[in-house]
RNA sequence: GUGAGCGUAGCUCAACUGGCUAGAGCACCGGACUGUGGAUCCGGAGGUUGGGGGUUCAAAACCCCUCGCUCACCCCA
């Protein structure tokens, strides 16, 4: 690799997309976008980096994404700021800055970015990835939980996403977690012997992450843990319930996954994931839940939240795509004159929103007509001494190889015709 | 951050147990064919074998270091 010695590689974790891969992110962009604005959704951007305080407060200053994984740096003006690891607290700053929550509720906003987190790269991991969002603002009921799952579950489904599925929890609420917290402890400490060594370690740093331990033993021994469903405060189970009843209602298929325990610490109420079979070790397409406290806990009015990340790469790595040929028309031509003509020819027919190129290179007719194949022109036409003369063009169509005589509105109606 | 596997031409891969000038297919460029693409034939270009060091008469191969990729752990989209 000589250009590796001189020009510094794309960086670990970061990929180029190149123009063929482009088309399939466009194609799932240009979707998703559409389906949200059907729900009433408003797209909205924030800043890639803002200041490492947001991310502290709103991820949570002990969850794994604050300690470890962020690109942190001082700017220079002395302040240190992060590249966003997630999204969620760039929103709720933003509404509390702008004050949006002023607006009717509830407040249905979408975004789509890059995110970065400083991790080891693997299958569906990288440290520039990219994240689809929702959220919703200012609506407590459990109905929107239901209408939020519905829309992944109908984007996954028009993008083609086959073998998936869709797992729902409740992680309650600052009223009943802690209890359960307790129960879960003192259950777990009681078993101690049983776990592994990572696990003993969770039992007092975060209990609930043993159900998410991959080692056989800890998988039983935790089957027999209490399970935050059955720890529910009233306000809770109700809310929970109601939600899986309006998933029926829906007719989508889900499954109450007393393990799905989401990493961000935030989450209140109401966690789901929906997972693919397809992907590797990281499963999930996306995920999200309810995050109920985050905005007083920034200072702002008593406003819960809802939504979920979908992550880009995930997505297209199980989104079945076709690429489609572009169709466009390819001028060659023989002498100066022609050229000049078809230079002439290629503007106007642009203007009118016909996508077409011109040969540059004077060389040999075949070696232009060449050129057009490679390219894969759906029409080449050619600009010849008897077609400058005449002002009839040879229109060649390159898949049928027939070629018929044609004046200026001759080629629109071929063009447009198809 | 921990662990494992892998780095040979743009791509897919060869090269015995350490032994000739590191090869082939596809792709690319040119010619056969200067007003007609795709097929065929002929030719050309393209490599410090990821990088550095070591062992050896001799290294793509063996050893050490390093970088990168892949997968898994942790965690997450």
């Amino acid at each position: 690799m000589k250009g590796e010695r001189k020009t510094p590689p794309a960086i670990k974790g970061t990929q180029d997309i190149l123009p063929p891969y482009v088309k399939k992110w466009q194609k799932a962009e240009t979707e998703a976008k559409g389906l949200f604005e059907l729900y009433g959704y408003k797209e909205i951007r924030t800043p890639v980096f803002e200041p490492t305080e947001l991310f502290q407060k709103g991820t949570g200053p002990t969850s794994d994404i604050v300690t470890k994984e962020m690109y942190t740096f001082v700017d220079k003006g002395g302040r240190s700021l992060t590249l966003r690891p997630e999204y969620t607290p760039s929103v709720v700053r933003a509404i509390i800055e702008h004050r949006l929550y002023l607006q009717p509720e509830p407040l249905r906003f979408y975004f789509i970015g890059p995110m970065f987190r400083y991790d080891k790269p693997q299958k569906g991991r990288y440290r520039q990835f990219h994240q689809v969002n929702i959220e919703v603002f200012n609506e407590k009921d459990s109905a929107i939980d239901a209408e939020i799952v519905e829309m992944a579950d109908i984007l996954l489904h028009k993008l083609g996403v086959s073998d998936i599925e869709v797992l729902v929890n409740s992680v309650g609420c600052k009223k009943c977690r802690p209890s359960y917290h307790q129960e879960l402890k003192s259950k777990a400490q009681a078993q101690k012997e049983l776990l592994c060594e990572d696990c003993q370690r969770k039992i007092e740093t975060n209990p609930l992450r043993i159900f998410d331990c991959k080692k056989e033993t800890c998988r039983e021994v935790s089957q027999e843990f209490p399970k935050i469903i059955d720890f529910l405060c009233s306000e809770c189970k109700e809310h929970f319930e109601k939600f899986c009843s309006y998933l029926d209602s829906y007719q989508i298929p889900f499954r109450v996954e007393p393990r799905l325990v989401r990493g961000l610490d935030y989450y209140t109420k109401t966690t789901f994931e929906i997972v693919s079979s397809r992907l590797g070790s990281q499963d999930a397409v996306l995920g999200g839940g309810r995050y109920d406290d985050m905005m007083t806990e920034f200072g702002g009015p008593d406003i819960c939240g809802i939504g979920f990340a979908m992550g880009m790469e995930r997505l297209l790595s199980v989104m079945p795509y076709r690429a489609e040929k572009d169709q466009f028309l390819y001028i060659v031509y023989l002498g100066e004159e022609a050229k000049k003509e078809g230079m002439e020819l290629v503007r106007e027919l642009r203007r009118e929103g016909v996508p077409c190129l011109i040969e540059y290179k004077d060389k040999s007719l075949k070696n232009q007509m060449s050129r057009a194949n490679k390219l894969e022109a759906t029409w080449t036409l050619i600009i010849g001494e008897e077609e400058v003369k005449s002002g009839e063009y040879s229109l060649k169509n390159m898949e049928s190889g027939v070629q018929e005589k044609v004046g200026r509105e001759g080629i629109r109606e071929a063009v447009k015709g198809r």
